[in-house]
DNA sequence: ATTGAGAGCGCG
DNA sequence: AAAGCGCGCTCTCAAT
């Protein structure tokens, strides 16, 4: 049973709606005050929590201290179905495309995100499909305008019909709904991570940045560190004190004329050189990078008030990982992770999944001897690396893992390149299938992942440089211009059926874990009940995702029982992908009280 | 003033 | 040739 909810006047709509897409009576109208008592109603009947899309909704629930178990985010579930290889006969597919294809994710509330957006275009679409015309403001759609408006294009209960019966018409149902419900499980998630905040200790953080930097600058200045670094690189490059290290162009045009010999200022290129600029340049750039992306301004901005309140974007990523946006979550550089601590009384339990993707690549394959190098033994985690030199296929750790990412991610030269056809003489089924993934993109077809997520098609210039390699009068550069385009979308969709069934693992994984806590209720010691806002008060909650990383924020008293729970939500997640098939997804798990000391 | 590119580095 | 996948952010500089 689902329970559509939608805008009702002043309220909150809520309808019934059947499994099979059929209304089962009016809706009811609520206030927000009231919302608490209602929910409770509704998910002691299990119902899934049906939107156009949880940060329009879920964020508001939260507020008002309701926590949700299910969701079936209809956004989300469109882009899949539309997409999808399993659901490309169906009716949702091969209509148009409709408003819910120009939908536009909505930002999470109060952040800054959504403080920059005057005012969100939630429905770029809108003004041509309503004709508003010039007058007005161009703005919304008026309240209560879908009951006037017998084709509201937006309307959910038609929509989820629509949706509903596409997976049933599907190839195969089973695993669409479960990769729909991951999908809108992880939405869940996100908007609650978002609600509770990661643990953030300004006074550590800037501690961290006065060490490096020096102390917080004026507005325009360059911090102490920064400033003195500068010197030295002007002195060594004998450059005037008009020369900004932070311009590219000053740099290489002062480092042309001392001749150090440099064409870029990678680090990787500049490390290969000796002169005495190099030094000073190395640790400038550093410093630079963490003062502009991770200094005073990010907190200032990002975890003002002991929070860092992240801003996922699930489904952001084609492959279906989340992306981020505004503050960077992603990209959290490991040298500030010691600002991340838990509150007192209160621990972190720091879990990451062990190569990845690679046991989701034998299982994908079904290649029982790669998964059985990767296979826990006697209890003890093996490494997947060490796993496959055991099995004598390559010589060394490092061989194994190169191999291995060269592999999945189209590596044609140096070492990988080297050890790939032993990898694939000693499991041809792993290897065979990122090979047929990759040449399915060369021929400009599309590829799924174990669920059912499609890889987009190429566009249309694509079209037009293969199409001009064919010419008459086509050149040598137009073919390598084809040909290397070509190979390019080959790699994309070689890694595309593993970054995807990847991500479709941790979405599963993410699922189990955020209902197991639940699970766990209150915690029942008489601890510090903590910082953390209602619903999560008591209770033990995720506050970080990292593609195959999570952290759980938990009263001490109840870190080992989460430990648990979070290494069964990784069986759970393996079976639900893979059934029976015997691999293993092993996690590194911490117990500790500050982020930076978790990472092994 | 705003916008877009390129460069570079952070994360998995 | 630091290759080979997926991202976001911040900076400078040139173009609008």
């Amino acid at each position: 049973m689902h329970t559509v909810v939608s805008r009702d006047g002043s309220g909150i709509g809520l309808r019934p709606v059947s499994d099979t897409g059929v209304p089962e009576g009016e809706p009811r109208v609520v206030e927000t005050s009231a919302l608490a008592q209602e929910v409770a109603r509704d998910e002691a009947a299990h119902v899934r929590w049906t939107w156009d899309d949880t940060n329009g909704w879920y964020p508001e629930f939260l507020a008002e201290g309701v926590r949700v178990d299910r969701a079936h985010d209809l956004r989300l579930a469109h882009a899949v179905l539309r997409a999808s290889t399993l659901s490309a006969h169906t009716a949702l597919a091969e209509a148009g495309a409709t408003a819910w294809d120009r939908l536009t994710p909505i930002p999470p509330p109060g952040g800054p995100t959504a403080a920059a957006l005057v005012r969100p275009d939630r429905h770029p679409g809108a003004e041509a499909l309503f004709d508003l015309g010039e007058s007005g403001p161009a703005a919304t759609v008026p309240a209560g305008s879908a009951a006037d408006d017998p084709v509201d294009p937006l309307d959910p209960v038609t929509e989820l019909a629509a949706q509903l019966l596409a997976i049933k018409d599907s190839t195969d149902p089973g695993r669409l709904r479960l990769l729909l419900a991951a999908e809108s499980a992880g939405a869940l998630a996100a908007a609650e991570m978002h609600h509770a905040g990661l643990p953030w200790r300004g006074d550590v953080h800037d501690e961290i940045l006065t060490e490096a930097l020096g102390p917080r600058p004026r507005p325009g200045a360059r911090p102490a560190k920064l400033e003195a670094l500068a010197q030295k690189i002007r002195a060594a490059l004998d450059a005037p004190p008009t020369l900004n290290p932070d311009s590219h162009q000053d740099l290489l045009r002062a480092m042309e004329y001392a001749g150090v010999g440099s064409r870029s200022l990678r680090k990787w290129e500049l490390e290969k050189l000796d002169h005495p600029v190099i030094a000073p340049l190395l640790e400038y750039k550093s410093l630079y990078r963490l003062y502009t992306a991770n200094g005073w301004n990010w907190l200032d901005t990002w975890a003002p008030d002991g929070r860092f309140r992240m801003e996922y974007v699930v489904g952001g990523v084609v492959t279906g990982r989340w992306a981020s946006t505004g503050g960077g979550a992603l990209q959290l550089p490991h040298n500030v992770r010691r600002a991340v601590v838990s509150d007192p009384g209160w621990t972190f339990v720091v879990a990451d999944a062990a190569q990845l993707e690679p046991r989701v690549l034998a299982a994908l394959a079904r290649d029982e001897r790669m998964a059985a190098a990767g296979r826990t033994k006697d209890g003890a985690s093996t490494d997947m690396y060490a796993g496959i030199v055991a099995t004598g296929a390559v010589d060394s750790r490092e061989h194994a893992k190169v191999g291995m990412l060269g592999a999945m991610y189209g590596g044609t030269t140096g070492v990988s390149a080297q050890v790939l056809p032993r990898l694939a003489r000693a499991f041809p089924q792993a290897i065979e299938l990122v090979e047929r993934a990759a040449r399915a993109g060369e021929r400009g077809e599309v590829v799924t992942t174990r669920l059912g997520r499609s890889s987009p098609l190429p566009g249309e210039s694509w079209a037009a440089v293969q199409g001009s390699a064919f010419d008459e009068d086509a050149g040598a550069d137009a073919q390598s211009r084809a040909r290397s385009q070509t190979r390019s979308w080959g790699r994309f969709t070689r890694n595309f059926v593993v970054q995807g069934t990847a991500a479709e693992w941790a979405l599963c994984w993410i699922a189990s874990i955020r209902r197991r806590l639940w699970a766990l209720g209150e915690d029942a010691s008489d601890g510090a009940p903590g910082l953390a806002p209602a619903p999560f008060d008591r209770r033990p909650h995720l506050v970080f995702f990292l593609h195959d990383e999570i952290v759980v924020h938990a009263p001490a008293a109840l870190a080992d029982v989460v430990a648990q729970e979070v290494r069964a939500a990784a069986e759970e997640a393996g079976r639900l992908l893979f059934g029976d098939f015997p691999v293993d997804f092993p996690l590194s798990v911490a117990v500790t009280e500050s982020y930076a000391d978790a990472k092994g």
